[in-house]
DNA sequence: GCGGGCGTAGATACCGGTGTCATCGCTCAT
DNA sequence: ATGAGCGATGACACCGGTATCTACGCCCGC
């Protein structure tokens, strides 16, 4: 009678000479099974290799076990981190991880992510930066009965609902790092407008900056995307002033990483003509030349705490993770 | 009656005064069905914002759109590639795509490969290199019924479960292009042994040798690991030797860039005193000093083809992949 | 001796879909 | 007239779990 496939439920009750409820309470670990009726039961599912169906639970419990990562990050290093940060919060736990990434410039784009939510149904999703401060995303997660937490590099919710970073105190110490290096004129290469990292990392220098008597001009300020080319441009401009900053800082390691063949384009030589600090301790920082000093965020392990909120009900996990500069080999006191 | 929460084909059926049976036809496009029926269901559908919950078909068709990736690849950026190409590939589908890291070196690998096929049931699993080239693996998903296609280097397996790319062709045109050059002492630094693709790169290298009548002496080969450190090391060994090579060929960018490092501690100029050429097109390739030249791998095209092949069950996808040589920066003629 | 409480287990309905087969009203060839 | 064939629809069982409620045996106090 026994078709092949997997064995089910049934299989393990009729060999084991109990119901399915019972079967269904060694399976749950309930404390209500006299010691022996349990241990035949599961003989019989070891014997069986027997699996429970997680739809056929996801359908009787009106609840599923997917964990969604929605995404929109240029970053390939920063979401892997925060992928594998996901599964050491998920390790031991019946959930999975699905993956989404989204396109914001997209108009569709709201639209999309609701089909995606309505369709899976997922039990909750982490939103990354840069959409995690977007605050129609969340709204429309609550709206569809989806669990978020959102990563940011500032508190921009509730903290049961936020894994945060500190970027503005972060990127302080790295200003901090330049100023006690010796230099006076450090650029400042920025990220999008309306990504509230930019905005905290600005303010971070900017506060170090003040701390030291300075002020931050506006010709020291180039405006970046986050990408490659973007923090090429942004240096280039930033170099061609005169007199052009002994130091640049980059709200992150690929603006950065463009900083610095803007820097060799001009045949300046780093870090003894510029010192240039990123922001992400992404792959490339180390694998440039120099190695670049750099401020690491600590996706990982926030990734892994943001999971644990989305599975627990208490409230114990953590909401704040401190950023830490990593010194490598792109800062020298100033020749000059 | 209707409680909260999203309405089910029930409330379909009951406000369309049909019965379930028929809303299920609608849903899937049924043919055979009144013209008004549909238009009056799907009325219903619209209004109620209906949306079939996977779980309950899933457990009714006794399989579920879950499609997995499995890989222990050190290279985020590549990963990235696959996800988004398995994406494109998934795109307009009801499949979903769950992620799964493993860790090769790991002794409950297997087990634990195992124990995520059987619990989730996925549809089918991709296996990124280097893993898609352990048979183990692909054994065990045949054995647990979950089907699979491998991406590679090289045919490994049925056209039906393989995409691949041919390494060996793209490395001997790379090879090719130092030799063009007038370079005749020509380093190479392999991946680590057992990798298929490491020993088709060397084939490939070797092959172009030979047709221009050279031939691979041990003192030019250096084994690596792909990562950046074995690069860096492979690359001393081979810059110590006397006379020193005028190129160096590696099996990826990563330790492409290792090289690069080495030869900059050497105080050797890139590419002027020394050639180097890497694999994969991976986003530091372009972004280090000076740009490197590199072989594209087509990951995210191969990726979407797979996931075609693993969702659709005619053989029209195509299973092969050229590579291609991406000329940059860090080739030129040799000084001596 | 008997009702009540407790620990253990089963019967049954249910979650939200799909497959199978029966039904019903037509048209059309015989 | 009649029944075969067909298009459109519904009734019902089923997928593999869980929740709820009931049943049963047993010990207890009265």
């Amino acid at each position: 009678m026994r078709s092949s496939g997997q064995p089910t439920i049934n299989d393990v009750a009729r060999l084991a000479g109990v119901s399915k409820k019972t079967v269904s309470r060694v399976i749950n670990d309930s404390p209500l099974l006299h010691a022996e009726t349990r241990r035949r039961v599961e003989t019989v599912i070891r014997e069986l290799g027997y699996v429970p169906n997680p739809q056929a639970r996801a359908l009787a419990l009106r609840r599923n076990f997917l964990i969604g990562l929605v995404h929109d990050n240029p970053n390939a290093q920063t979401v892997m981190n925060v992928q594998q940060g996901m599964l050491d919060g998920l390790r031991g736990t019946e959930f999975e991880l699905v993956v989404r990434p989204i396109d914001r410039a997209a108009p569709t784009m709201l639209d999309d992510l609701r089909h995606v939510l309505e369709r899976q149904r997922l039990f909750g999703v982490l939103l990354m930066p840069p959409i995690s401060e977007d605050d129609a995303i969340a709204r429309l997660c609550e709206a569809l009965g989806c669990r978020y937490v959102r990563m940011g590099s500032a508190l921009l919710d509730t903290p049961a609902r936020m894994v945060a970073s500190n970027d503005r105190v972060a990127v302080a110490e790295a200003a901090a790092h330049l100023l006690a290096s010796g230099h006076r004129r450090i650029g400042f290469i920025g990220g999008p407008a309306g990504f509230r990292s930019a905005h905290e990392r600005r303010a971070g220098f900017e506060a170090a900056l003040a701390a030291a008597g300075l002020a931050l001009g506006e010709a020291q300020v180039a405006a970046g995307d986050y990408s490659f080319a973007g923090g090429q441009a942004a240096a280039a401009r930033l170099l061609d002033a005169d007199p052009r900053p002994t130091a640049i800082f980059a709200c992150n390691d690929e603006m950065a990483a463009g900083a610095l063949h803007a820097a060799r384009a001009r045949g300046l030589a780093v870090p003894d003509d510029l010192s240039i600090i990123g922001f992400d301790d992404s792959a490339i920082a180390a694998h440039l030349w120099p190695p670049l000093t750099t401020v690491r965020w600590p996706s990982r392990t926030m990734a892994a705490a943001a999971a644990r909120k989305l599975i627990e009900d208490e409230a114990t996990v953590p909401t704040h993770f401190p950023s830490a500069l990593i010194p490598r080999g792109s800062v020298a006191p100033p020749r000059c």
